[in-house]
Formats: structure tokens, sequence, C-alpha cells
DNA sequence: CATGTATACTAGCTCGTGCTAGTAAGAATT
DNA sequence: AATTCTTACTAGCACGAGCTAGTATACATG
């Protein structure tokens, strides 16, 4: 490893001098002639001098890393913190991870964290009490927190997320706009926050267009990774009882079990049927047929919650808790079409 | 931040008294007595302290920190992502991103992981010249690298990933099981080493079974993200003239978009046509009818590449390249029967 | 009583960097 | 010629930690 002490030998001056040459502007009144300057500057790049970050923290008191602290699991998840990585490089920070996937408690995230003098924290995760602790624990430390996609908003922690009334708005404005009045509602058993916000775009967009949404025409299923009886059983019974001429699923694969669910049953999509989904997840446009979608601007996200920490972060003091909601568009695919007279 | 100083004031010893105390074991020689152990445990804990890594780095002369380079596109990435992490984890090491999605390039990455001081890199990139660049500067520095899942077999360079030609021999076994003979082999026009080596496995299972492959049943698709009219032609053509029983697809998109031509041409799977994928991504399980398919331990692949890395670096001097060939597994759902007499 | 030997602790150097105060030499001013 | 001022650089402390050598006390042994 190359130090300011070996360019100093080399270019006959003490450590001190390299110091203020690589340090160029930032430290003011030192003045070193250009000649020096000059040869510091080819020695260090003739040794292939690069400056250690973490003595440099450890004097600063600081360190430019950001850690994203999330589940790990899902393929979104990578898109966010491509998003978050991206808005770091911006503003020259970098970033840690610490997944809770496997036997990860939050606990060791939080005194990781501490350990290693992160800046700021981004984390991921739906758990309202661990958030509440990571920011007690955190904040006590001086180290700002911000939530971004997954979070619940709070005026004690930002939160950075799309907007999900909006996104059911437009779904179900879409589904009127092609002629459909008996437009149904599917969600997961248990309602996350998502569930209930794009839920109420769909009474919000429903009410306006002055229907009054039939209770019947909501369903839920339970919350099974794969594809088993009891959810083809409440679908088909659903779709045969109540005939919807649309449906509009809060996630992408409640919607493609819903295609699945009327293929069974000979409904034709879109003929018979249109689906709209939520989230352009990877399968979206693979489905049969592929599947029109809310859209989530995932990596917009992950930028936007990096930029506004990084903000925090260089701010002077006390900051009022940053609340982002980022616009979600619609993607028309072939799940949907004009309702047949 | 509380400091050993800040305990030693508050114990009533000095700073280097309480580094003997909070190192135990690990420095021989120095006895401290249980009575100012225990002090300083306990004015330790009650002012909160954590001790810098950063500091520790800077004395020690390295870290406990790895770096992950790669694209932070595909959902699979996260999965061997949440791998590595916990890999790290079991061995007391913490996991740094860069990927190269945004503007990043490779000599940034590079860079910084010197100024980080990262104990070694994890990569999984397909870029072969980036790849010896990478390995090249970092090695120079001292910074073992090693490749995960995509990466090139070289005897510079270790490389965790699974085996891709047992996975197509499995899969076409599975299909020679249930009595197909005429089994045709789909992959992507731009032929990556995964299709070259599961194409391998295709040949290698058919000639196993004393069947010649028929050049004509293999088929090549145009790499199109979307469902294009190009693709559609193409499977569609290939499916009414070579008429196969069964299709091996070499990657999952591949076979879903294989069942996308079957349902417009009105060719039943599994009845009709049996359908084999490859890697178990997210929508494996949700497409009409739900894939049978090869499932790569992604996360194994992770676990095993921090493991492997972390011995590295660990190890006492120069290592022969790791070159670990983990095995895949079959998942058999619904778009594979046996063969219609 | 002198010497040896555990025990219990601290002084002081080190890592690589950042910053302030200080010094030496030459130029400009009085 | 004595003084200020400017330029160009360095000494020295600091950050928080690790480690070795050294010291002071208590106790056992000759």
């Amino acid at each position: 490893m190359v130090t300011m002490k070996d360019i100093g030998i080399a270019a006959g001056v003490s450590r001190q001098t390299v110091s203020q040459v690589l340090n160029g502007q930032r430290a003011g009144g030192v003045h070193i002639s250009p000649v020096t300057r000059e040869r510091v500057m080819e020695k260090a790049r003739h040794l292939g001098y690069h400056r250690n970050e973490l003595a440099r923290a450890v004097k600063r008191g600081r360190t430019d890393v950001i850690a994203y602290i999330g589940g790990g699991y899902t393929s979104f998840e990578m898109r966010t913190i491509a998003g978050i990585n991206a808005g770091l490089k911006e503003c020259g920070f970098t970033l840690k991870m610490f997944l809770l996937n496997a036997g990860n408690s939050l606990d060791d995230a939080i005194r990781q964290c501490r350990e290693q003098m992160v800046a700021g924290v981004i984390c991921m995760s739906q758990h309202l009490d661990n958030l509440e602790q990571l920011h007690r624990s955190l904040t006590l430390s001086g180290i700002p927190v911000m939530q971004v996609d997954e979070g619940v908003q709070c005026d004690w922690c930002g939160l950075v997320r799309s907007d999900d009334v909006a996104g059911g708005r437009m779904a179900v404005e879409h589904l009127l706009g092609l002629g459909h009045r008996r437009i149904g509602l599917l969600a997961a058993e248990c309602d996350n926050r998502y569930a209930v916000m794009r839920s109420q775009g769909y009474h919000a967009a429903m009410t306006a267009a002055g229907i009054t949404p039939d209770p019947a025409l909501k369903v839920t299923v339970p919350v099974i990774t794969g594809w088993e009886e009891q959810q083809k059983r409440i679908l088909s019974g659903y779709l045969l009882e109540q005939r919807p001429t649309a449906v509009f699923c809060v996630a992408d694969p409640l919607a493609v079990k819903l295609l699945l669910a009327a293929n069974m049953l000979g409904i034709k999509v879109p003929d018979d049927l249109s689906v709209v989904g939520y989230a352009d997840l990877d399968f979206a446009s693979f489905s049969i047929p592929p599947l029109t979608t809310v859209a989530q601007p995932f990596e917009e996200e992950g930028r936007n919650a990096a930029a506004s920490l990084v903000n925090i972060i260089n701010g002077p003091g006390p900051h009022t808790p940053v609340n982002l909601e980022l616009p979600v568009k619609m993607i028309i695919r072939d799940s949907t079409a004009l309702l047949k007279k």
C-alpha cells in the first residue's frame, strides 16, 4: 500500500506537503509552489497512490457510506437498490448492504452501522416495530434513516414511495374508459398498506365515475406462493358468481392467478374479462395474455431516497422528514379491452 | 461517539487497559484483574460503546469487508447477493455494493475497492475483458477476486456456479422418462455460455438414450425482452413444421414464450407438448400451466463464493483458484406430461 | 533481608490521514 | 538597515484503535 509518506520520500518533501497538494483547494491558506505540486502529483501517479478512505474517515469523524437494510428477497428490491446505488454515486457516496434474510438480526445490522460509522441508512421494511427500534437506535447515534418503497408514513422518519392511491385510480380509470362498469377488486387476505391504498384508488375512481362499488365485487385470496386448490376454488367461484367484466388486482401475482382461474373456466381474457395488475414485475409481460399493469418507478424511488438522505446528511441541522410520493405509469398490454356490447 | 478513552475515564483506568479488557483473550500475556475487567465492561455497556471498525482496520491494515461488483439488474442477482450476504455473515464479514448499472464504471469500482481497503471482491460479470482488467488491477493490490454464477472458468480466477451441463441433462432425462423421443431445444440467438452448456447436457442425454438429436429440432429466437411478431413467427413455424412432442428451453423466459406460441396455435401444454424451462425464476410458477424447470441454487452459489473468498483471504499464501459447480434440481410442475400414445 | 516472580496496570509507539501553528527564507516596505 | 509581508514548507497534535515494552506492587523463595 502506497501512503502519503512514500510519496513524500519519493518527491523529497514532507508527508504534510503531500497532503496539502493532494487535498488541493480544500485546505485554504497553505501555498505550495507549482513545481513542488507537479512533482508530488507526478510521484503520486507513478506510485499508484490512492488515498485511504478509512483513515480519512477516522480523522474526519464521518464516512461517505450509506447502509441499506432490507429483506433481500424480491426482484423489485434489486431494482430499488440499483436506483439507490445510482443516486449515491452522483453524490460521491457508496453503499453497504445488510440483508436480514439469513439469521441476520436487525440488532446486528444496527451495531454494524455504528461500528462502520455509516453516514445514513436506507431501509425497506414492512415491520413497524423494528423500524421504530431502528430509527430510535440510529438517530440516537446521529445516523439519519430513510425508508424507501415499503415503509410506513410517519412524522419521525422520511419515506420515498410511489403513489399507490393514484395507481389504483389510474388502473380503474383505464377500465372505466374501456366501458367497464362492473369492475372487481382482487386483493390478498393479509391486507398490507399497499393493498389498502390501491383499493382506496379503486373506490375513488369508481365514486368519481358515479358508481357505488358493489362490496360483493371485492374478493380476497389467502397468501400462498404457489397455485393451490383453495385459491382456485375462491377465484373460480368469484368469477362465476359475480361475473365482473373487469378486475383490478392490487398485485401482479394476484392478476396472474386470476388469469389462471379464467383460463381454467374458459373465460377469455381480454374478450370476456379485462384484468389489470400492479407492479410491472418481470413476469407481467410473459403472462397469457401479457398483463396490463401499473408500473412503479423502483429505480426512481431508490434514487430519490438516496438523494434525500444525502441532503439530510449534508444539511446543517435538524430536518423535517421528507415524504415523497412518485408518480406511477400505466403499462397497457393485452389483458384489457373494450367492454363487449 | 463513545471511545475507549471515555470508558477509561469513567472506570478510572487508562485507555490501554480498556483496550486489553475489550480485546479479551486475543492479546496474550497481559493480565487484568477480574474486578477491573468487570468495572470496565460495565462502563462500556452503560455508555453504549461499540468499537470503531474503521480505526481498527487502519491499525490492522485490513478490513472484513467484501465488495460485490455486478450489474444490478436481474432478480436472481438479488438471490445470489442474499446468499453472499449470508455466507459473509457466518465469517464475520460485511458486504459493500458496486453496481455498474448507471454510469458506474468498472474503474470507479476498482478505485473504490482500494480506497476502502476491501478484503476481497465477488463479481458477477459476463464481460471477460473487464474481468481480466478487474482481476489484474486488484490482485496487484493483493485483493483476491471471485466470480459467482455468471463468469468464465479460467485458471487465474475462482468461480462458483451451478452445473449447467448436468441441468440440461436432467431436464432431457426427465422428458425421456416421460416417453418423449422427439425433443426440441430452444435457445436464444446470442448464445451465451449457459445456453452452450445446457445444450451440451441436452446432447449428452439424447446420445446416452441412443437418440441422435435432429438438428432441425433446435431453434433459436432473437433476444427481445417483449413478445414480438418475429418471435411469434419463428416459434409458430417451428412448432407446426417440426412437431416436437417436448421442448427443452435453456431459459425460463424462452419457455414462457413457447407457451405463448403454443397457446396461440391451440397446442395444449402438457397434453400435446411438454415444456421444460431453466432457472426457476419468479414467473415460472405463474405461467399457464406452471412451468417444469431446472432450479439453480442461487443462494448456495452466493454462500459458497463468499466462503471460498474468505478462505482465500484468511489462508496463508498463494492459493489455487476454486472452481465449484453446484448441483441443480428439477422442479416438476404442470408443463410436462407422459407422451400420448 | 535480598532476590525472584507473578499480577496489574500504563507509557509510548504505530497505522494513514487532516489540520493548525509555527518556522525559515526571500521580497517588499518603511 | 530594520521592519513587515508573502511564499513555501514542516512540526506536531489529533482521530480511535492495537500492541509491545516497561513499571509498580504484592507475594513467595533463598
